[in-house]
DNA sequence: AGTAACCTATCGATCGATCGATCGACAAAA
DNA sequence: TTTTGTCGATCGATCGATCGATAGGTTACT
């Protein structure tokens, strides 16, 4: 279909040269049609960022809340979350970048929902971590620092990721799963806990949307 | 001077917008000139972008050198390292920000000389992790995910700093060394290490050089 | 000292190119 | 016959950059 086409050309070029940079007639060019076209199917040019931020918030979101349905554990649920997260991002590498990079571009009412589906997945976060902290599984001075600095952590995974890198996806959201344990000191019986000690469910399970339909084809 | 007045109006901007979404015109307005006057004092736009980057990321470089000229213990060197980063990204949060988002703008020879600074300053970490790991200090897995997990996580502070928060600067740059501390699972005697227990000299020792010039007037 | 030659900083006017967006035309599909 | 999709032509606005002009300061020569 010509608007998935549409699609697909606008959150490849956003994510490679940024919204800014990014002409009505580079996205016709990408995706084989007219600038003209283009206008059949869209409003705005921001319109196509809003839907490609909200679609991934979205799913992140929802997948996130999945998760925290299922596993009752904060350890469980901070190392699903870490494993979802990287995931996600490396999965839907260009649309994690457009996310995460963006945000400035949006003006009025869109500005304000992305903010607020961003803080409402952030807030997830900080429950996970007040919930271990009141249950002595975590040890951490500051809630709300650390979940910027997880978050942060592990959201930079869109910016380095490859899937021809050294390290498999599987490697990595295993590793950073047990990078995030260790920096809230997560511990059982005085143990350091591993994500291996957690017998979680297989991973796959938890993001089984991929954002936009576009998992497979975001190569670069 | 009217070149420095320039220089901070475009830093100002391009932190606030980002560098295609800021034109000449916005530039000259901020600075109080006529764009004529703008290219009195350089060449192109992208001079005023590579010259900002240059500077604090050249800055930063040579603080880092400074640091480990000066500790030895991997794990003093690591908790001198957070509080040099994120001490530099909040203060200097303007650029920073540029630094950090402004990067796929660059064409060209800056762009490779960018990224040889960025990834000369990454191996100073890779070093740091290496030795703490070698010397039974440091308990992580994979030392390159290890720098790229602190590096993003520290480097975020640039995007939710204010002065006007809840935390004060050192308290936000005592808690990330602590975290990073953590990350690593450093260790002395089985015990887990804080920068408490470091004893490290003032943390303003070592970034005294702020970045541009600009660190005071970088408020938002 | 006087003045001619040059340099520095700034400006208004303007260049061609490109920007996001709109229009009416036209063909295929329903 | 209406709807859907696509196009070429084109809109006014803005882009980065250049031009020659001008005013004030500095240097060099007489």
């Amino acid at each position: 279909m010509t608007k998935e086409k549409i699609f697909q050309a606008a959150l490849r070029l956003f994510a490679r040269k940024g919204f800014e940079a990014t002409s009505i007639r580079d996205i016709a060019l990408e995706a084989e049609v007219t600038s003209s076209t283009l206008y059949h199917y869209m409003k705005t040019k921001e319109d196509l960022l809003v839907a490609i931020m909200q679609e991934g918030l979205q799913t992140l979101l929802g997948n996130a809340k999945e998760v925290l349905a299922e596993l009752e554990a904060p350890e469980q649920q901070l190392a699903a979350f870490v494993q979802l997260h990287v995931t996600s991002h490396a999965i839907n590498k260009l649309t994690a970048l457009v996310v995460d990079t963006e945000f400035r571009a949006l003006t009025g009412n869109t500005r304000v929902e992305i903010a607020r589906l961003r803080s409402e997945y952030e807030l997830l976060w900080q429950r996970i971590l007040t919930g271990g902290l009141e249950g002595g599984v975590f040890a951490i001075e500051n809630t709300k620092l650390a979940v910027l600095a997880l978050l942060q952590m592990c959201t930079g995974v869109a910016h380095w990721y490859s899937p021809d890198g050294p390290n498999s996806l599987e490697e990595i959201s295993l590793n950073f799963s047990d990078m995030a344990l260790a920096l809230v000191q997560a511990k059982r019986n005085g143990q350091q806990l591993t994500v291996s000690d957690l017998d979680l469910p297989e991973p796959a399970r938890f993001f089984t949307k991929p954002w936009l339909g576009a998992a497979a084809h975001e190569h670069s």
